[in-house]
RNA sequence: CGCGGGGUGGAGCAGUGGCAGCUCGUUGGGCUCAUAACCCAAAGGUCGUAGGUUCGAAUCCUGCCCCCGCAA
């Protein structure tokens, strides 16, 4: 039997999983790798290939790489690039291919995304995975069509959600389950052994590209939340609040909600507020804790920081941050 | 040349021309039934690095190394 001839599209870490697992699969031949372009990163604006592109080269496959998809000339391009091409599989491109590239490869296209469709439909599944508080999330196999990830299912694999999951831990697992399932797939599949499944559009969610002020604190949000903030928008946005006009980024923090709290704020003070407004600073001590320790009212529960970082500091414990900056106990963040 | 912040005892910070400081930690002593609490004392720093200005530099100027935030 031929193997199966497939064009990779995809950008980042997620995508360069699935391609390395393609590319190690005795069924199946990449004839092509197609990514965007090159960017300039960091402080220095180095010009970097995507994670895609370098492990297209490590594995000694030609790469396509594109700015736009609109482009007439450019899907002209494609359409040369992939001859040959039985199928073409996506994974975290990060462009919306047109109907003139789906129509493209002589059985499919096909995608991996990192979700149990219909729910999280959509740029961010694994992040909102997260900052929903789900136990467990997923990822699907599916014919692409022209809406975004409402095509026909092929088939899911469910991946736990670890209790301190950050969205880098949660990504790394989810690709690897699709690299698995897409193996078992794509064979099953060609050989007309899976029915499509349609999704039901009702019970669909969708979840948008992040933006940076996601990461901007609500403190009248939970604690349970914003913990989950924390881990859901690592490293970015990440999640930050504002103190005396600077960004305070919160990089890990724990939710208090059944935890004891004894000694909180100055006790000198009137007993009045014994429900401080959100977002104000307390010194506390957790009962069994010998450590005195930053608590942050929210609107639900106190939120303990656990390692912060100041603009152009480096992120340091709660307690080294308090050595040099006890002036934060009592302070009102976020504005 | 994308914009910017920073490198000061073990840790985190203050100090912006004139004796190097604070909080925490460490060590020793004291108090105490006891203590991670409290009191007393001590140790510990060529102020990133090379040069320059100055009577005098952590502090001003120049080069270099390293760390970090923003933007993309």
């Amino acid at each position: 039997m031929d193997k199966l001839k497939i064009l990779f599209m995809g950008t980042p870490d997620f995508g360069a999983t699935i391609l390395r697992a393609l590319a190690s699969a005795p069924e199946f031949e990449v004839v092509g790798v197609v990514t965007q372009p090159d960017r300039p990163v960091g402080r220095k604006n180095v010009l970097t290939p995507p994670p895609v592109k370098v492990a297209a080269q490590e594995l000694g496959l030609p790469v396509m790489q594109i700015e736009k998809l609109r482009d007439p000339v450019v899907v002209e391009q494609l359409r040369e690039f992939s001859q040959g091409a039985d199928a073409f599989v996506v994974a975290a491109f990060g462009m919306i291919l047109p109907g003139a590239v789906l129509e493209m490869p002589r059985l499919q296209c096909i995608n991996v995304h990192g979700s149990l469709l219909p729910e999280y439909r959509g740029a961010s599944p694994v992040a909102q995975a997260i900052l929903d508080g789900k136990t467990e999330t997923g990822v699907t196999i599916m014919l692409m069509e022209k809406g975004l990830d409402t095509g026909p299912m092929l088939s899911k694999a469910v991946v736990p959600i670890a209790p301190d999951e950050t969205q880098p831990t949660l990504m790394a697992k989810v690709a690897e389950a699709g690299a698995k399932l897409l193996l078992e797939t794509l064979p099953r599949r060609a050989v007309g052994e899976i029915v499509p499944e349609k999704q039901d559009d009702s019970k669909a969610t969708f979840t948008g590209i992040i933006k940076k002020e996601f990461g901007l604190v609500d403190w009248q949000k939970s604690a349970a939340y914003i913990e989950r903030m924390t881990r859901a928008y690592d490293p970015w946005p990440g999640v930050f609040t504002i103190w005396q006009g600077q960004t305070l980024k919160i990089l890990k923090a724990r939710a208090l909600i059944h935890e004891r709290i004894q000694g909180i704020g100055p006790r000198e003070e009137s007993e009045s507020d014994s429900q401080p407004m959100a977002g104000t600073v307390l010194l506390g001590q957790l009962i069994g804790d010998r450590n005195d320790t930053l608590v942050i009212a929210t609107g639900h529960g106190w939120l303990a920081p656990l390692e912060l970082q100041l603009p152009g500091k480096k992120a340091v414990s709660v307690e080294d941050f308090l050595r040099g900056q006890r002036a934060i106990i009592r302070a009102k963040l976020g504005e």
